[in-house]
DNA sequence: GCCATCTCTTGAATGGCATTCAAGGAGATC
DNA sequence: GATCTCCTTGAATGCCATTCAAGAGATGGC
């Protein structure tokens, strides 16, 4: 109702522009994606992406929000099992999107939208490991500490290849009370 | 005695622009250091550097062994202390290079000499942290999965923006019997 | 001493990239 | 029907890594 027809019409194309950058950003990596990939994926021409969007990067952030609230939705219906097994599941969830794991790491620097999605995300994931920790019995007064432990230990999984078996032992060790 | 004059000459004249490179990498970045850049920093023509490296990367292999030796070098030669400190001061001291630290896992995929280099690099700091476990006290059958997350933390403080005392703290637990 | 050969350096291209600019078309608004 | 705003685009701009072809200078063989 607050939209015009106008506002609908460029939040779908916006969103049109989202889901190729989505496919190409996953599969061929964000620095193999060229803009005019990008742009001959959603069907416009190059600089059409800029109408949209301020720079690569914004639409990486798009994406990335696109995939992180996916994953969330996800992650919340899960079945209640233990620590180690729903945090294995996430490493699974995540080896999905790896390239972006590592692309977002290397443009921290580089770009300032990149950079306030990352600290949100590291806010939002070390909440749930927190849950997670105490819920495993995790002492209190070490709970911050292996919290921190487990996200990076986390962020390693996914840009260092490694055998399934080791990934789930990782994981129990990482909830280990 | 093996080598001519010739080849000596290219090694200095190598090791010149590995020198202009090593600041530019670790002080502007890998990515803003472009090879005209580099050129200009060595005085040289920028297509000169290709005569004496296949392609950037090369040169990025180049300042890597370069860095490792020299911090190698350092840490043979740290006084004996306790394995928290010894992991604080390897932080400390990878914290000079943490760009290149990022730079290496983003072209993992793109380049397969930085991806040997990388291999190598894990290779030799896990057996070094292996022996650090052992000697703080971590049970046998544990060491492996630690070492792992002790090498992953130790990354993920690098690439993280964390209070000094924090990381004391963290290394301390990574070590923890 | 001279010529051929090899090493090294370079100016000038090539084909890519992200991004910007200026012009025009298509709808909505009045 | 005129105006205005949104959208799209072809064509530039100024980077980038890398390659090519030409030549300078030293080296080795005769």
């Amino acid at each position: 109702m607050a939209q015009t027809k106008r506002d609908q019409d460029r939040a779908e194309k916006r969103d049109e522009i989202i889901a190729a950058a989505r496919t190409l950003f996953i599969e061929a990596g964000y620095e193999d994606t060229s803009i005019s990939r990008l742009a001959a994926a959603a069907g416009v021409a190059p600089n059409t992406i800029y109408w949209y969007f301020k720079d690569k990067d914004e639409v990486l952030v798009a994406v990335l929000d696109a995939e992180f609230s996916e994953g969330m939705a996800e992650y919340l219906q899960l079945p209640v099992t233990d620590a180690a097994e729903r945090l294995y599941w996430v490493v699974q969830r995540l080896e999905r999107v790896s390239r972006l794991v590592s692309t977002v790491h290397s443009r921290l620097e580089a770009s300032e939208a990149i950079n306030l999605w990352h600290e949100r995300f590291h806010t939002i994931s070390e909440g749930i490991l927190r849950v997670s920790l105490q819920h495993a019995g995790v002492p209190a007064d070490r709970i911050e500490t292996r919290t921190k432990i487990s996200v990076f230990t986390i962020e390693g999984l996914l840009a260092h290849p490694m055998s399934e078996v080791d990934k789930q032992i990782i994981c129990r060790e990482l909830v280990r009370a």
